[in-house]
DNA sequence: CATCTTATGGTCGATCTGACTTGAAGGCAA
DNA sequence: TTGCCTTCAAGTCAGATCGACCATAAGATG
């Protein structure tokens, strides 16, 4: 599923190739945009199949590495990112998928700072898009966006994960503005406040944001004793697990 | 993950190999318990490694099966079982989960119907267990299970696959009797019909069960427009999905 | 017919949710 | 300096939801 098979096999294969591709989300707020929204990195393809099309980062799984550290290793070398969320989100291995060859690909999805993301190359070769508008892909990749948007914004309800998409200390304005983001839609401020406080997942902290225009917030930050994730018995000492 | 791989290597193999097991869940009443329970079917290992321990049945993904069809098939050739519902649930792929060398599993669950499960072959080779109570198991597989009971139990309360193991028409209190067997906890009768009425999954038969010792219960069936899994993007047309 | 059991429908109070109001606390402009 | 603007933060209120519980229905059984 991605730039450079290990071997190139002139004849069929006699088993399925294995390979780990990652959808990476970040916030981004387009210049004239009001609110921020959802982008992901794309690379381009440089050989046949699909050359020149723009797909996931990704590539083969090498015999002696976890699939989670396959996922932030090969994102990293194609992006230079490194997110704060990385999870396994589905195994697709339709027959069809990539003319010629049997490939089944294990997916992981990822979250990244923004503030990660804006320090991200962009070249030739590596670009971000809206992750609601995205161009044809290759291979089956469009499906997997769509699924990965679909896992986010059903997960982002009954889990913490809009921390990975913060830093270290926010603002509860700041943490509704990502939830705004990926939900799509606009939450009332003081219901947010409430839901937020009674879920127990932030603490709040004695600092407060200087130099608005208004009255200055108070700082938060997540309560590390409780897992963002929700894997239930995958969730401790596990395979599978991101470095 | 299973009997009999394709090619024995002396050596180590070049990449990872694909496996695909099934964790299968049926319900059922052991002679002398009030309640029934989740049991499932294991197949006891005739190779080395792990010999003579009981694990899930599945096998090595051949290049021409899609993902879905490869679980289904093996656990049918082991247990005899069609099962009503079948879903990905994980991939695991860690590195020393098979001594020796590196095997990636992709693994589904499955859910039966009662009557499906007692018709089932057993057999010295092919057993059930209580899914709380098992033993030691080959690989990672309890692992496994754990993640499979999870994911069940967290599932069920937020879709339709209770129906998976009933037949076409039942009962409210069977219906009840489903999710108190999996929830492992009672249910007040009157509070759960009004749920189930109100998530309108059920669709009212002018047919009522007789020969109970009381009054008779009306008999339903499910709404088959509706999508039982929740899978988004994947729900319709799509690889990964089932025969 | 009296009695037993489950089916089925309804009540009551606690809790949760969304819409909205109110006062607080800064910056900013006249 | 003094209002004014904005967002923060806390509170109110009505409708929806949920669990605990009560009451009646409708068959079997002896």
């Amino acid at each position: 599923m991605s730039p450079a098979p290990r071997t190139k096999p002139a004849h069929e294969p006699a088993t399925a190739e294995l390979a780990v591709s990652t959808v990476i989300f970040a916030l981004h707020t387009e210049a004239g945009a009001a609110l921020p929204s959802l982008w992901l990195p794309l690379v381009r393809r440089t050989r046949e199949p699909f050359q020149g099309q723009w797909a996931l980062p990704g590539g083969w799984l090498p015999v002696d590495e976890e699939l989670g550290k396959a996922a932030a290793r090969t994102l990293n070398e194609t992006t230079g990112l490194t997110p704060k969320y990385l999870e396994q989100l589905y195994t697709f291995g339709a027959l069809d998928r990539s003319p010629g060859r049997r490939v089944v690909s294990v997916v992981y999805w990822a979250l990244v700072q923004s503030d990660e993301a804006a320090r991200a190359a962009e070249g030739e070769n590596v670009r971000w898009f809206p992750a609601d508008d995205l161009p044809a892909l290759a291979f089956d990749h469009n499906l997997i966006v769509d699924y990965a948007l679909w896992r986010l914004r059903t997960k982002l309800e009954y889990s913490r994960i809009a921390h990975a998409f913060l830093g270290e200390m926010f603002t509860l304005a700041q943490l509704r503005e990502v939830h705004e983001a990926v939900l799509q839609r606009p939450l009332d401020p003081a219901n947010f406040r409430r839901t937020i406080e009674a879920s127990k997942t932030v603490i709040a902290t004695d600092e407060y944001l200087a130099g608005t225009p208004h009255r200055p917030p108070r700082l938060y930050r997540f309560d590390s004793t409780i897992d963002p994730a929700d894997l239930g018995p995958l969730g401790r000492a596990t395979p599978g697990k991101a470095s």
